[in-house]
RNA sequence: GCCCUGGUAGCUCAGCGGAUAGAGCAACCGCCUCCUAAGCGGUAGGUCGCAGGUUCAAUUCCUGCCCAGGGCGCCA
């Protein structure tokens, strides 16, 4: 049920049937005493017509019949309409909510195919707290289109093709050379690796020219090298796997689509910006030159898509990425959750592609934007000892923390709960952390920031559906509720309202791409739940209260629980 | 130089054309013989970076400026 759908089309047809005919703009009203919802478009609408909007506000409600669902439509203010909804008609939709798997939450008219291309790691390195946002914002706007019945295409766009490989693939072999076989133990530590590399390549001319050697070769398709390759990036993908599923995040082996997946398409590609007539050939690179990108001077800027030397960029690869996402995936909808440092080369990217005829105007495509991660100085984010804080060890920080906060508040509980609940709190709270927040500009890195369990936290509400399965726990009940809702205590009424806003903030999330927006909606919920809470006493109550807030209780869980499932945050029984 | 972001309470952040700008943390005051106090209720805290403009109405839109971060030809 979408409630400020519902009053937009009903107002939206008065202000039509009134003769000043005007999007409605209902919103979630102000102040409670304004009522539930209010209706602004009336003022705007009068100025266009030219009357009073008071008169004209009148006009509209002679118009507009809501007995159905509103015990109070009135005019306020230089021409607000405030619409307070009926306490039995939104009980009946709490009920019928109750009811649905979906929690009345409808699926959407029109669904798409909607390609999203989030998380992204580079193989040569370690996943590191860089990647969090992508990975995680991206899931989280995942799920929720699903939910919402879009058919979404994951694409974990893996780094895994470069002239970094020659020289971690050369420091392979030295290691071989050296009697070290084991893989999995040599890569253990992905980062030590790469810098032991990089430290190599940086000083060691001889290895350097190994290095280098072993990009050739790679690129040439030599069998040997390639096997070799092949061993760092699949030993590099499990240490990702390992931490999608600390996070729980949805990505599997089969929603990857490495760079080197395009690798055939590239020189196809560019043949085709020829044949199209976009191709300029410039200081020896093949460039597109398009209108709207200006560099400094006043001087075209180019896109490069094949270097002097032949080689191709990640700008090509991004294109092909796009012409297989619209021809061969059907697109109507392509998310890209990656850095705001890249926002200038997406647009280049879009631009290409538009022009080549790849996207069509009626594919959208979206680069939704995050910052970069600083340390307290405000300096792009390094340890102590100038490296990255690894995914993982932020992580098992997390769980650390918190298994020492539920060993403390709740002892009585078995050393398997205790882990449990420190792994959905710890790690719910890192990614809640990031989640919460709608921020394009940078961001800083803080432990006790992102690992923090007060206030608006994802523990706030794991610990509200806690609570009500413990009501349900002590009540000897399984959480099946069959009474009709009654809303007669403020709290009650508060609560039943937010209850049945689920979708509409579902639907914001979906086509802004904001789990922000979510994380909002779910502690609101969970705050007019605990103030119900304190307020209205539940298994105590006499009949037919009590069996109304208990359908209330079993409503909030699912909503609670569903919401976090859509932020990947898992709920537990007791904590 | 040009182009993106951002500047809201001491700190972290919501709100982005509408009626008295909101949370959390930190501070202060109350509330556990009562379904888990990781909680609830309350107090205090703001020239919404600055200056113009558009509008019946601007924190929200436009212009200029200041501050911070990022980007701008063969790395990804």
């Amino acid at each position: 049920m979408n409630i400020r759908q519902l009053l937009e089309e009903r107002v939206s047809r008065a202000l039509a049937a009134a003769g000043a005919p005007a999007p409605a703009l209902v919103q979630h009203a102000a102040r409670p005493e304004f009522g539930d919802y209010q209706a602004n478009g009336v003022m705007a609408a009068a100025k266009t017509a030219k009357t009073n909007p008071r008169q004209l506000a009148q006009a509209v409600l002679e118009h507009l019949d809501l007995s159905d669902l509103a015990e109070r439509v009135e005019i306020a203010g230089p021409g607000f309409i405030n619409i307070r909804l009926r306490d039995d008609w939104l009980a009946q939709q709490l009920a019928a909510a109750a009811a649905d798997s979906k929690l009345g939450v409808r699926p959407v008219a029109e669904p798409q195919t909607v390609v999203v291309d989030y998380s992204g790691p580079n193989l040569a390195k370690e996943m590191h707290v860089g990647h969090l946002r992508s990975t995680i914002i991206g899931d989280a706007v995942v799920r929720v289109l699903e939910f919402l019945g879009h058919k979404v295409i994951r694409q974990n766009h893996v780094g895994d093709w470069g002239t970094q490989f020659g020289m971690l693939i050369a420091y392979m072999v030295r290691q071989r050379a050296e009697g070290k076989t084991d893989v999995s133990t040599q890569l253990a530590d992905l980062e030590a690796f790469y810098r032991e590399a990089k430290q190599l390549y940086d000083s060691d001319q001889a290895f350097a020219a190994e290095a280098r050697d072993y990009v050739v070769r790679l690129q040439s398709g030599d069998a040997e090298c390639l096997a070799l390759w092949k061993t760092f990036i699949d030993e590099s993908m499990r240490h990702c796997e390992e931490v999608y599923q600390r996070l729980n995040v949805t990505l599997t082996p089969a929603d990857v689509k490495p760079e080197s997946a395009y690798n055939d398409d590239l020189p196809v590609l560019v043949a085709e910006l020829r044949e199209k007539g976009l191709l300029t050939e410039s200081e020896g690179a093949q460039c597109v030159f398009l209108p709207e990108f200006i560099g400094k001077d006043d001087k075209p800027l180019p896109i490069i898509v094949q270097k002097s030397d032949g080689g191709y960029l990640y700008a090509t690869t991004d294109l092909a990425a796009i012409r297989h996402r619209v021809g061969r995936l059907k697109a109507d909808r392509i998310l890209y959750f990656v850095d705001a440092r890249q926002s200038l080369h997406l647009r280049q990217v879009f631009a290409v592609a538009r022009a080549a005829g790849w996207a069509p105007e009626s594919v959208s495509l979206e680069h939704l934007a995050f910052g970069t991660m600083m340390g307290e100085d405000g300096k792009p984010f390094k340890t102590r000892t100038g490296g990255t804080v690894k995914l993982i060890d932020l992580l098992d920080e997390a769980e650390q923390r918190a298994l020492r906060l539920v060993s403390e508040k709740n002892p009585e509980l078995s050393e398997e709960q205790r882990r449990e609940v420190a792994s959905a709190v710890g790690i719910g709270a890192v990614k809640y952390a990031d989640l919460s927040k709608n921020r394009t500009s940078d961001y800083i890195f803080n432990w006790d920031h992102m690992l923090s369990f007060d206030g608006n936290t994802a523990p706030y509400m794991q610990y509200a559906y806690t609570r009500i399965r413990s009501i349900f726990r002590r009540g000897e009940l399984d959480g099946k509720t069959d009474g009709s809702i009654i809303l007669a205590e403020p709290a009650e009424r508060a609560l039943g309202l937010k209850l049945i806003q689920f979708e509409e903030a579902l639907l914001t999330v979906a086509t802004e791409c904001v789990p922000h927006v979510l994380c909002g909606y779910l502690y609101d919920l969970a705050g007019a739940f605990m103030s119900f809470y304190e307020a209205c006493p539940v298994l105590k109550a006499e009949e037919p209260a009590r069996s109304s807030r208990l359908a209330l209780c079993g409503l909030t869980a699912a909503t609670i629980q569903t919401g976090l499932d859509l932020l990947g945050i898992r709920v537990v029984e007791q904590m």
